[in-house]
DNA sequence: AGCACGCCGACT
DNA sequence: GTCGGCGTGCTC
């Protein structure tokens, strides 16, 4: 990697600190630099932490002030001051990342100030410790991120640890250790046969590590590890090379050459990109129906951007980024994006963010959190399924990927694309497709793809009237679905059953008392898992045994569970068709990426016959031979309050019905439901098969106008305050106080305070206030006053949840 | 967020 | 008499 190796090469000129061969002191920001870990502030700064206060320069004086943001959750959110020598190093530059003494540890912070002003005693001030050897971050990234802290009204220091997140960035490369023959073998040294192997092996090759001695001696690892203890063989320790992503523009450039899409991709390709190839701020609607080919009209922007030599992100939520969705991108550029998720290794990371800061061409398809990412040459953003839910972070920092993305993408003023087959209503509407209806939006194009790849046909829906069709009192399918289901079976065919619950059953009743199994720290219900023969709360993640007497009452065997998951569904299926090959995917029963392929192989070899799954089950993979696709019930996401429920429950069931019928043979979804006539059911089985899309539009139009008479978003501003702590004495009087100074506009209204949707969780009470406005009010000024006006103990924390997504 | 400082129970 | 529980408050 270019970094690693310019700085792993040389000792240096200035002091011992700087790593480059420069014949004169380099320039922060133009040049890499500076402290390292090969000289060692990790020594230095152990061995000089007791007169770090005294470091100052020898003259006395102090040298160079900056201005260092801190990644802490200060609630003065802004910067501190530190000294630095800028007579022995070069000067700091804002944006570059340093190491500063904080308390009493060491953490990577930002200059945000390169000419500060102290406004403590001086003699208080403490030294920068250290300089990371990576560019300074590009300056619209730095704005980018104060825009974020300002639009969430969260301390820039909780926003920015979303960047220093990756620790091992800024590390020192990871070490290898290379064994190689002792020159005089140790006279006293027992000589067995492995070793003698080892030897023989090591006489006429370089240096190997221990995995590669191993397999090629045929010897245990601990035999190298022993004989290098023996002084049978030395070590050698050094930066083990990795991997960057080499890609070339003129590569780049010749695979887009090669690249085909349809007439209809083409278009769409060609509008999104305007007549001379725009490279500036732009939001566009890419709205197709599943199997459209969206994700080929975006790849073919994405390789244009690169071949210009500048960097692209591919945003898409965590459950997409699949082995198959990697396999259609190689197979269109014929290399592997950058990765970025969860279970990501630090190596990888450390490339990908090095590689990111430092402005080398980069792809990189991650889940939200790589947003954060410090691209220094950012190009193009996609942000794919953007109706997608999990983009919408609720917990420490309440923020949408997707808002974010286009919030970065104004900054860098580079195109940004949003791509779904079901666009959330706000994005709908932004992009101009709801009629006569306007958020007042500065314009984003919408862009429509809907035809559907070769033979595929978007399936036939169709309700089940479960007040008609009843299923025998405790079970779950309908005699119409368990006719489908067999008449599939017969003709060879595959079926999926989708039901959004995990577990056994969602809840355990007492039949003596009533009593239900509730969680003891949250306000919820525990969920029966027989898998993993426990019960589970689904908020905290604990767990307890099965039990079978009431713990209210004391009856015994008196508990039963109520109501399906999947496994209790699964249950079901195996009794009506004994003799099918039946398989359930949930969160739950694949533990591994590497399960997941193997379920989604074995189902596109027709090994199995009726899978039964969650959420999990409704994106991402074709499966050529589905052609019937169950809803259980889709009534489960319509009840509560939350204003999106409706339109989540049709992107939904919308999404899962298009896994049907993706192949040669037509598909049909049946949809069981307790309340047909519902909008978002009538919705769904509305007949027009020719014009699929134009049902669609007919709800999300509704849709729009139910929102604008209630000046709901995007038609007006919403946002939630979250109160919450272990004292609900505390919580409550915190909440009075700021109830006692609510903000009193005509434009804007707050109700509360109430208990949240989930009034305790991890212990922890909660209360809520909502609070809407009109579009053109300043939601977020508004908040920071009315926060700023009361005082908040140190055991209340209020979280601000801008847009919120679940308010019952 | 960490981490230290600080003030009250079960141990040598 | 000390070790240690985590409440409170600061970090240039």
């Amino acid at each position: 990697m270019a970094v690693d190796s310019a700085l792993a090469s040389r000792p240096c000129l200035l002091a011992h600190f700087c790593l480059c061969d420069m014949p004169e002191p380099c320039i922060v920001g133009n040049h890499h630099l500076v402290m390292s870990y090969v000289t060692g502030w990790h020594t230095s700064m152990a061995t000089e932490k007791q007169d770090e206060n005294r470091g100052k320069s020898a003259t006395g004086a102090a040298g160079q002030l900056v201005q260092v943001a801190v990644p802490v959750p200060a609630k003065r959110g802004q910067c501190l001051c530190y000294d630095y020598d800028a007579a022995l190093f070069a000067p700091l530059g804002r944006g570059q990342i340093v190491k500063v003494p904080l308390g009493s540890r060491h953490v990577w912070a930002i200059v945000m100030n390169s000419m500060g002003h102290s406004t403590i005693a001086i003699d208080r001030l403490k030294q920068v410790a250290g300089v990371a050897d990576v560019p300074p971050v590009d300056k619209k990234f730095l704005q980018f991120l104060e825009d974020v802290a300002s639009w969430t009204l969260a301390p820039f220091g909780t926003v920015m640890r979303l960047l220093l997140n990756t620790p091992e960035a800024l590390a020192p490369p990871p070490e290898q250790t290379l064994y190689g023959p002792a020159a005089p073998l140790p006279p006293s040294a027992r000589l067995t046969p492995q070793r003698q192997r080892v030897l023989t092996l090591l006489a006429q090759a370089p240096a190997m590590s221990t995995a590669e001695i191993a397999r090629e001696a045929g010897v245990a690892a601990q035999t190298v590890s022993a004989m290098a203890d023996a002084g049978l063989l030395v070590r050698h320790k050094q930066a083990r090379a990795s991997q960057d992503y080499q890609i070339s523009s003129e590569m780049m450039a010749e695979r887009h050459r090669q690249l085909i899409l349809s007439p209809a991709q083409q278009a769409v390709a060609q509008a999104m990109q305007g007549p001379s190839g725009q490279t500036e701020f732009n939001v566009h609607l890419l709205d197709g129906v599943t199997g459209s080919g969206k994700t080929e009209t975006y790849f073919d922007l994405v390789a244009r951007t690169v071949a210009g030599g500048r960097q692209v992100l591919i945003l898409l939520p965590e459950i997409a980024l699949t082995a198959a969705w990697q396999d259609r991108f190689i197979q269109w550029f014929g290399f592997a994006p950058a990765l970025w998720h969860s279970a990501v290794t630090p190596a990888r990371r450390r490339v990908i963010w090095r590689q990111a800061i430092t402005g080398q061409p980069l792809i990189v398809a991650g889940a939200r959190s790589a947003l954060f990412l410090p691209f220094a040459e950012l190009g193009l953003i996609i942000v794919d399924e953007e109706h997608d839910a999990s983009y919408k972070q609720e917990d420490q920092l309440a923020y949408h990927a997707r808002d974010m993305a286009i919030l970065r993408a104004r900054r860098a003023d580079i195109p940004i694309i949003v791509a779904s087959a079901t666009p959330a209503l706000e994005s709908w509407v932004n992009a101009g497709a709801a009629s006569s209806l306007s958020a007042g939006h500065p314009r984003w194009h919408h862009h429509v793809l809907d035809t559907r790849f070769g033979a595929a046909r978007l399936p036939d829906i169709q309700l089940i009237d479960m007040r008609l069709s009843r299923p025998p009192r405790g079970q779950w399918l309908s005699p119409d679905l368990v006719q489908a289901l067999s008449d599939t079976l017969t003709a060879g065919d595959q079926s999926l059953l989708f039901l959004n619950r995990r577990g056994y059953a969602p809840m355990t009743v007492c039949g003596a008392c009533g009593h239900r199994l509730c969680c003891h720290q949250c306000d919820s219900l525990l969920v029966t898992h027989r898998l993993a023969g426990n019960v589970q709360c689904h908020f905290c993640g604990i767990s307890q045994p099965i039990i079978n007497d009431c713990p209210s009452c004391a009856a015994t065997d008196s508990l039963h569970a109520v109501g399906p998951g999947v496994e209790r569904l699964e249950e079901e299926v195996r009794l009506l068709f004994s003799q099918a090959r039946i398989a359930v995917l949930s969160s739950d029963t694949l533990k591994s990426a590497a399960e997941a392929e193997e379920l989604f192989t074995a189902m596109a070899r027709r090994e199995i016959d009726i899978l039964i799954g969650t959420q999990m089950a409704a994106k991402g993979h074709h499966f050529p031979n589905l052609t019937l696709v169950g809803v259980v019930d889709a009534d489960l996401g319509l009840g509560g309050g939350d204003l999106r429920a409706a339109e989540r429950t049709y992107q939904m069931l919308w999404q899962v019905a298009g896994r049907s019928g993706r192949g040669t043979k037509p598909g049909r979804a049946l949809i069981q439901t307790f309340q047909p006539a519902h909008r978002v059911l009538a919705a769904l089985s509305a007949p027009p098969v020719a014009d699929p899309s134009r049902a669609r539009n007919a709800f999300m139009q509704a849709e729009a106008e139910a929102r604008y008479d209630a000046g709901m978003p995007p038609f007006g501003r919403l946002a939630a305050l979250i109160i919450s702590g272990a004292d609900i004495t505390a919580v409550e009087g915190c909440a009075q106080r700021l109830s006692a100074h609510r903000p009193n506009f005509a434009n804007v209204d707050i109700l509360g305070p109430a208990p949240a949707p989930v009034s305790r969780m991890r212990g922890a009470f909660r209360m809520r206030f909502l609070i809407r406005a009109d579009k053109n009010v300043a939601l977020q000024t508004i908040l920071r006053e009315w926060l700023e006006a009361v005082e908040i103990p140190a055991k209340v924390r209020v979280v601000c949840d801008i847009d919120p997504y679940s308010f019952m």
